[in-house]
DNA sequence: TACATACAC
DNA sequence: AATGGTGTATGTA
């Protein structure tokens, strides 16, 4: 649906990336594992070995096997990219250019340079950690992890081309004498805790992304004491030094998304600052490889560069006609705001979490008293998390990865909320029954839709659906009338007590999950000490497209093969996005009226006039739900063409309100805070 | 609602 | 021998 104005295409869509030859040499070269992307401290690796060792060693396996077929899929939806890039006209690319261009003006206009932000980001934390507590291994390649994968390696290792999430016998191979050492995630929080310390000093709201990163907002400590951002940042990092003798590396940028970028620049020990200046910020993402962004991964990548030759951020701008063309509007904002260097600069909403879960790996078996026995274990553990926190949920969500390491989710939602073992396991044992027999690999637990989501009130369905809409896709805001206070309650528990109460949630932060968490099977004392801050990233709550950007690729990758079955779509059909504009904006009036200027004529919900924003939306929303019967009620009688383009429609209306929803984040009071009970 | 995918850490 | 765990977001049917 995303890809407008596209042909039929053909599966047979490949010939044009066939014949290239080296291949049949070098089979390593074709095996993309994520482990050759440049990190820091491996600026001089041997790429080429590393990546031929990583080849040999995984060869034949049924991971590789695993990866080879999910490589070959993207592939395919590359080359069907390709094809449909090819068949884009002149009319539809002047177009997407006029769409494209006017996107860019408004998101200009948004940027905001008000704000210095800087991001901290702990060296090689782990393995920095570990070193402090066993100085013999300075010096030394070591890494922190198992034979089966590493959370972290110091920088004498990473020469090496080892690195996380690398599994430990690889590296051995690429550096016989590393030294292994395993998790001690208590240790890690100790000394993260440290670090935080001195974190509030600076930004009392600081933003933790996990244990060895954080976002601070030094707007106010350089206005204040008047010195420069560079010297913030200096202080800062000596302060985390002398607090706990490890070193980090900082990044000034006036968003978050840039100071992220900036932090990795000097690393390990050291700093970079981006002027609260647009020339030196277009200056500096122009030849910023896109990788380098938070948000776009491996896949985004090779589609973005496969598709469209777009490497540098720079070249989003340039083929912006096309990334309109091809992606969902929040997709294409981030991707254009990527171009222009944009981020977000707001201090975020606190979120409460959305599921709880526990899966844990073993040997493949098919055993089915086994996996029952496996199913029991996680049921409890998942249970006790969630006793900890107060949570119950209704829908239980099942994992399961095969041996050949494909991965199937099973789920059910259940009338009454559950929180037990037996509950969990009752409801898990039925789904799994249903999967047998299978060999599997991996199980996991998951469980959402809690009963404390307390923005959505459930005694009234209008409301409900209201505000379901509304938060859908977006954040689940804090409902109390003073956020801010939760906000402080870390940093000062932090100060007298180690452990963290996780319903705190003040402070933004999950646990780092990879490193915390390679256990055996059965280390549940551990795993316990691990779950700590049930505290959340920030992102989301946000306009700025970062929020929801992956969509666009899940989009894309999805519908591709879709869009190659359906009849050639009207090549007109871009223009639809402005009619469907000018239709909305033309019935909003009409679907709806404030009665005594204060109350909704349909649903009754209460927003006083001055909340001008809020109004709009919600006059959107019912045009939204409007549109959605309409188009549901011809679903049922039109021809399926006919359908498909209603459907599009309304699709891209809903999308765009959710879009507008977030956009004024910031200085806005959400609007569900009307439908919460005070 | 159910499921798959991408991503971060 | 051997490639993790927790959580978020999104689209589509």
């Amino acid at each position: 649906m995303i890809v407008k104005g596209a042909r039929v295409l053909d599966g047979s869509a490949n010939a044009m990336m066939k014949g290239k030859g080296t291949e049949d040499d070098r089979p390593w070269q074709s095996y993309h594992t994520v482990y050759t992307t440049a990190k820091a401290g491996m600026e001089l690796v041997d790429k080429e070995k590393v990546q031929r060792v990583v080849y040999e060693m995984s060869k034949g396996s049924k991971y590789f096997q695993n990866e080879e077929r999910k490589e070959a899929f993207i592939k395919q939806k590359i080359d069907n990219l390709r094809i449909q890039c090819a068949n884009l006209t002149q009319e539809d690319l002047a177009h997407y250019q006029k769409v494209a261009d006017r996107r860019i003006v408004e998101l200009e206009a948004s940027r905001d340079l008000s704000r210095i932000w800087l991001h901290v980001d702990m060296d090689a934390f782990y393995a920095a950690v570990e070193t402090l507590s066993n100085p013999t291994l300075k010096g030394k390649p070591m890494a922190v992890g198992s034979m089966s994968m590493l959370s972290t390696a110091n920088y004498e290792a990473r020469k090496f081309g080892v690195r996380a999430a690398m599994p430990g016998f690889i590296a051995r191979k690429l550096c016989p004498e590393l030294i292994f050492v395993p998790t001690d995630f208590k240790k890690y929080t100790y000394y993260s805790d440290l670090t935080r310390k001195v974190f509030g000093r600076y930004d009392p709201n600081f933003i933790a992304g996990s244990l060895d990163e954080a976002y601070l907002d030094i707007t106010e400590v350089c206005r204040e004491r008047n010195v420069k951002s560079e010297e913030i940042a200096q202080e800062l990092r000596a302060g985390v030094y002398e607090e706990t003798g490890l070193t980090c590396s900082a990044g000034v940028a006036p968003n978050r998304l840039l100071a992220k970028v900036c932090s990795d620049i000097n690393k390990p020990n050291g700093q970079y600052v981006l002027p609260n200046d647009r020339m030196a910020v277009m200056t500096f993402v122009s030849s910023l490889p896109i990788r380098k962004i938070g948000g776009i991964g491996k896949v985004t990548e090779h589609i973005l560069k496969g598709v469209f030759g777009i490497n540098t951020c720079e070249q989003m701008l340039e083929k912006s006609s096309y990334i309109c063309a091809f992606f969902s509007q929040s997709t294409a904002d981030f991707f254009c705001s990527v171009g222009l260097g944009l981020g977000q600069t707001d201090s975020p909403q606190v979120r409460f979490r959305k599921s709880i879960s526990s899966e844990r790996t073993f040997s493949a078996t098919k055993d089915e008293v086994l996996l029952h026995k496996k199913l029991e274990e996680l049921a409890e553990m998942l249970s006790a998390d969630m006793q900890k926190e107060g949570l119950s949920g209704r829908t239980l969500t099942l994992k399961l990865k095969t041996a050949s390491f494909e991965v199937r989710t099973r789920a059910v939602t259940l009338q009454k909320y559950i929180s037990s073992s037996e509950d969990i396991l009752k409801h898990a044992k039925k789904l799994l029954q249903a999967e047998l027999p299978i060999s599997v690999r991996l199980i996991g637990l998951r469980v959402s839709q809690f009963n404390g989501d307390k923005c959505s009130a459930k005694s009234d369905p209008t409301q409900k659906t209201i505000t379901n809409f509304i938060t859908s896709g977006d954040v689940n805001r804090n409902c109390s009338s003073f956020p801010d206070v939760a906000d402080h309650d870390f940093v000062s528990n932090a100060e007298t007590d180690m452990s963290i109460d996780s319903r705190q949630t003040g402070q933004l932060d999950w646990r780092d999950p990879f490193d915390g968490n390679y256990l055996s099977d059965v280390d549940y004392q551990s795993c316990t000490v691990q779950k700590s801050d049930g505290v959340e990233e920030v992102q989301t709550s946000s306009n700025d497209a970062t929020s929801s950007h992956y969509s666009g690729l899940t989009e894309v990758l999805g519908s591709t093969s879709y869009l190659g079955q359906v009849e050639g779509i009207n090549v007109k059909n871009g223009s639809n996005l402005l009619e469907d504009e000018r239709l909305d904006s033309c019935c909003q009036e009409k679907t709806m009226l404030w009665l005594n200027d204060y109350k909704c004529s349909l649903c009754g919900i209460e927003l006083p006039p001055s909340f001008v924003e809020e109004r709009l939306e919600h006059s959107d929303f019912h045009l939204a739900e409007k549109l959605q019967k309409e188009e549901s009620s011809i679903h049922q009688k039109s021809v399926p063409s006919q359908s498909k383009g209603q459907k599009d429609g309304v699709t891209r209306q809903s999308k765009s309100k959710k879009q507008k929803l977030s956009q004024k984040e910031g200085s806005y009071t959400p609007i569900d805070y009307f439908f919460v009970k005070k």
